[in-house]
DNA sequence: AGTTAGCACTCTCGTGTCGAGAGTGCTAAC
DNA sequence: GTTAGCACTCTCGACACGAGAGTGCTAACT
């Protein structure tokens, strides 16, 4: 069998762009003409039988042009596509729309997943990041009524939970502020593992304070982060799903479903930098005519997020993954700048 | 012309829950054998043409059974479908998980959304309650390191808000105490637009600080409340859509955009109870195949919210008007017990 | 050996035809 | 006012047909 010569990388090249650009099976002539190769339609069909023979190409039918594989895909990215990388004014005009907004995780995460959404008109997921252990920074109880309160609690990270708590006897604000600084005493700085350590404290409401605190804290690290997802509509646009009606429900019932973790595993994120996971490659089954393009970001030991990008496997991955890389670096840089 | 009379009103009530349930235009033979009419095939066809002279009825083309009109989905709202209630031991189930749940008004309105997309298999919004003037309850600075503090804002509904403040110079966390002390004695209890009137403190930090506040606060009111959207797989898996390649997509391309007040706009929650909209009597274009059930809940003057439900005209509309009518009033007696 | 022109072959797609089926509107009788 | 009978209309799926596109193969050329 006969090796992947460079003018045959060149042809897949070829097909990969144009097929995406196009959502056509591409011929030989489109090849010939339209991109100048040095080779008549009758040798570049030569080539694509070889093509398809390494398994890079398919053919919907006998007498349609060709598509390329998921292995295509794979070799496209791998090899042929170069190092993608955004123009200086478009990374500048993102950068700048990030200094704009409030210094806030999860606007930030609003603001990648709109972006990166509408840069390539796909589906984008963001995670905002999540830090592994909880580490209480301060907490505060304010009274709401006579058998109220809300119990506030401040997150290294700024981030802040609350939670009402009922009261089994009326309290002044002055009594429940004092109750707080000792608590606060108790509690700040620590983190939810530590404190499970704790010695039980004298005074009874002390106490219950601190059981719904850890209860909040244990559920909060429980629940998943609160993805952000944008661009259903121009997800759904694709011509592939112009007729397959069946794939386009199972998309969106994944995202209704707020499966997020099965379109990107937590699994996959091994890796430091950016990965794609191409058709078959994907766990879900009903990504199998999609692709993923996702980076971690944060640090893997403490506060991390992702940046995922999904659309069909007939995607622009240069664009795809210089914007993943350029995003999940930009957050992780917002990142250290603010809390860090 | 004829007016509608007692059979022809059982006639296009039949219809309409016959439409409703198959999704296929109605024809006289299916009316008499499956409904038991005493009248025959031909009788039928004659209410029929009748009722269509009237508007209430449409064919799709000439030799379809009848599909009832916007104008008929309206008289059977009005007229036809009788009190709507939810059996008991459903709303009991409901009931139930209200009060499981976390009392908060974010998680209420979750729990709505997804109860009502589920329960109709449509698509369900609900908006969380929102008050017009925001009240300050309690407010607290915390130093997150030498140059980084949070401000956070605990509003008179338990809503809490945050926001970073950069700090001039370093500040011990018991200074940040004390002046928080000071601020809350200009500031808590007080709506934003009673802080406009305020004159501005003497101390620079104290004013610098007071400034970020009601810049929160503005900005916070200024803010759309995060409507809920449960329920678009649901939605999309209605027959209607199978074809309609080209609706579907402004559905989702609404839902894409949060364009929640196209669907559902303000002016339309001005009476008490369930208000139906139907077809062509919704204000956006996109709607034009679908209606809408919704609810407001609350105080109107104070704080307000509402539950709506989105689906195509042939939809159930007795058991959408109940679950929407139970669910805002469950909404609302859930406020009233633990807020209010 | 690699390249190319020529050509027959295959497959899709849009169009047109046809018959079956469903449901109607009309008419005439009850 | 109601009903049976019947001709009429329209959709829908199946089938055939031709145009168009692109291929694979073969034979000739460099």
């Amino acid at each position: 069998m006969a090796a992947v010569t460079d003018r045959r990388a060149g042809i897949l090249r070829i097909i990969v762009r144009e097929y995406v650009e196009t959502a056509a099976p591409v011929g030989s002539r489109t090849i010939h003409d339209k991109y100048g190769v040095p080779a008549s339609p009758a040798t570049i069909r030569h080539e694509m039988q070889a093509l398809e023979e390494e398994g890079l190409l398919e053919q919907p039918h006998t007498s349609a042009g060709r598509v390329p594989s998921d292995r295509g895909y794979r070799m496209y990215v791998e090899s042929l596509m170069g190092q993608a990388d955004l123009p200086g004014d478009e990374k500048a005009t993102i950068r700048h729309q990030f200094f704009q907004a409030a210094p806030e995780l999860d606007e930030w995460a609003d603001l990648a997943a709109g972006l990166l959404a509408r840069s390539l008109g796909l589906l984008a997921l963001v995670s905002p990041p999540r830090s592994r252990e909880l580490q209480v920074k301060h907490l505060e109880l304010i009274g709401l009524n006579e058998i109220l309160a809300l119990l506030v609690v401040v997150l290294r990270e700024a981030r802040v939970l609350k939670q009402l708590v009922p009261l089994d006897s009326p309290f002044e604000q002055a009594e429940l502020s004092v109750l707080a600084a000792r608590l606060n005493e108790r509690v700040s700085g620590r983190t939810v593992t530590e404190l499970r350590r704790e010695p039980s404290a004298d005074d009874v409401t002390e106490q219950r304070m601190i059981e719904t605190l850890t209860g909040i804290l244990n559920e909060e690290s429980a629940r998943e982060a609160a993805v952000r997802v944008e661009g259903v509509a121009g997800m759904l646009g694709q011509p592939e799903f112009q007729r397959d009606h069946r794939g386009m429900l199972d998309i969106v019932s994944l995202v209704d479903q707020r499966a997020t973790d099965r379109v990107v595993p937590p699994e996959s994120l091994g890796g430091a930098g950016v990965s794609v996971m191409i058709g078959d490659e994907n766990p879900a089954d009903e990504l199998h005519q999609c692709s993923v393009v996702v980076a971690p970001y944060g640090d893997q030991a403490d506060m991390s997020g992702y940046v995922a990008l999904v659309g069909p496997t007939r995607m622009r991955y240069g664009r795809g993954v210089a914007t993943v890389r350029y995003l999940s670096g930009l957050l992780e840089e917002m990142m250290d700048r603010v809390y860090g």
